[in-house]
DNA sequence: CGTACGGTTGAATTGGTTCAATCGGGGTGG
DNA sequence: CCACCCCGATTGAACCAATTCAACCGTACG
């Protein structure tokens, strides 16, 4: 069941990269064990050293922090295929913590294996190293969403990188996918109150551009949302460039 | 001339790294042409596909992208030794644009080069590794400077980072740098106006916080400073943890 | 000498927050 | 089986932080 569960990780990594079977292999064996985290629970937490890298398997995860009077960003939303901490391979501390959204399943890997595999697969190192800059190009995008767009751009914003991310790991169905987030948690990583979030998301609905229920985001007009949040996709590395 | 500007770029890299002297050779020859580019002059610009990796040597640049209606959004500022474009190495295009926001002098180095590099010298790699996270911490920090706290803390915080930056590059002379931002830029990267911008800076010079004047940043009182930032210096892994 | 750019300040406006009340569904214990 | 409760969603009203618009200053520069 390992061996399924194993797929988004494999697929994070081939993208776009010429990995070996060797390469494949390593990805494989490099996941010693899988473990599930309930949700709500931290998979690490800022200050701590863990001695595994987790990598998510299956359902939703977060980096986040939290400020001294208590409030907290959301960094990250992480998806089958994404690191939790791969900088522990580097660095000893976290300087923010991951929480589980829903329940979820993780592999767990060993830093120094990662690290001889970094040394000793250069293709799988380019592979890390795309996933690497990935995740670096979508932070500078939630930068100029908070700097730069009114709640409505940016909510829409998020909305169509979370497609365009959820089309990537084939979790869509149509143009709708299961958004398991409440919308205090979506506040969270937008730098807004979930009260405005939710006179947004009205708006959104009423206006006829997307639909959040149930814990499904259905895009009802893809085209115009991506206007009005101003959103391209190149960021993401999603095609061939 | 170009070994004395190599400086900060060697500090940099050897930052938590055991590099040797083949490693160290290899960060000198790699960078085959210096260049100058003016002030306000472009880089990169996004779309781009630039032949070359340029790296910072003396000046400031800061990564930036336009939104349709014209608004402007700072990721980053580049200072000496850092890197302008070197995920050009894995991805063809620029995703973002880099300005030179002082007269900046730069270094060019070939991304096969640099590639080969990477594949080759393992401790390097590694080294190249540690900065690419630390980029990423502070992009982290960004975000939640954005989503989370006011324009005041927000100010404080930026010039919090920007003097540990500072310090760590042996670019301080006491509680005092040079700073060649305009209120303008300033708020480009802070998501807020130039005028809100002055108003803040007033205030902290009134309370005797910090002041920035011609171009030159004093914190008059750090631990104050830091305090009302909520600034936590563990992101830029300026230690050894 | 004029012009352009960056900094400074005031007044009006507005996008988003805060506080508060209500609603609905799912789970739990009696 | 039902009553209760808790959590998340929803909506209204008052408030406030930051923006916008506008005027004015100093100074570096052609």
């Amino acid at each position: 069941m390992l061996e399924g569960l194993m797929n988004p990780l494999i697929a994070k990594f081939q993208m776009g990269a010429m990995l070996s079977a060797d390469d494949h292999q390593s990805l494989y064996a490099v996941c010693e064990i899988k473990q599930t985290v309930n949700r709500s629970m931290d998979v690490v937490r800022e200050g701590d050293s863990p001695a595994h890298v987790y990598i998510v398997l299956d359902g939703w995860a977060a980096r986040y922090k939290v400020l001294p009077d208590g409030s907290r960003q959301i960094t990250a939303f992480l998806l089958p295929g994404d690191f939790c901490n791969g900088e522990i391979t580097v660095f000893k501390k976290m300087d923010h913590s991951v929480v589980a959204l829903t329940p979820l399943t993780v592999a767990l890997a060993s830093p120094d294996t990662l690290i001889a595999m970094i040394r000793d697969q250069p293709e799988l190192a380019q592979a890390f190293r795309r996933a690497a800059l990935v995740d670096e190009a979508v932070l500078r995008a939630w930068v100029v969403n908070l700097g730069r767009r009114d709640a409505y751009a940016r909510v829409a914003h998020q909305a169509c990188e979370l497609h365009a991310r959820m089309s990537h790991l084939s979790l869509l169905k149509k143009d709708e996918f299961d958004l398991p987030l409440t919308q205090e948690q979506l506040g969270d990583a937008l730098g807004l109150t979930a009260v405005h979030v939710n006179r947004i998301l009205k708006r959104l609905r009423d206006e006829g551009l997307m639909q959040l229920q149930n814990r499904t985001l259905t895009l009802l007009d893809a085209k115009r949302l991506g206007e009005v949040a101003g959103f391209n996709p190149d960021y993401l590395h999603t095609g061939t460039a």
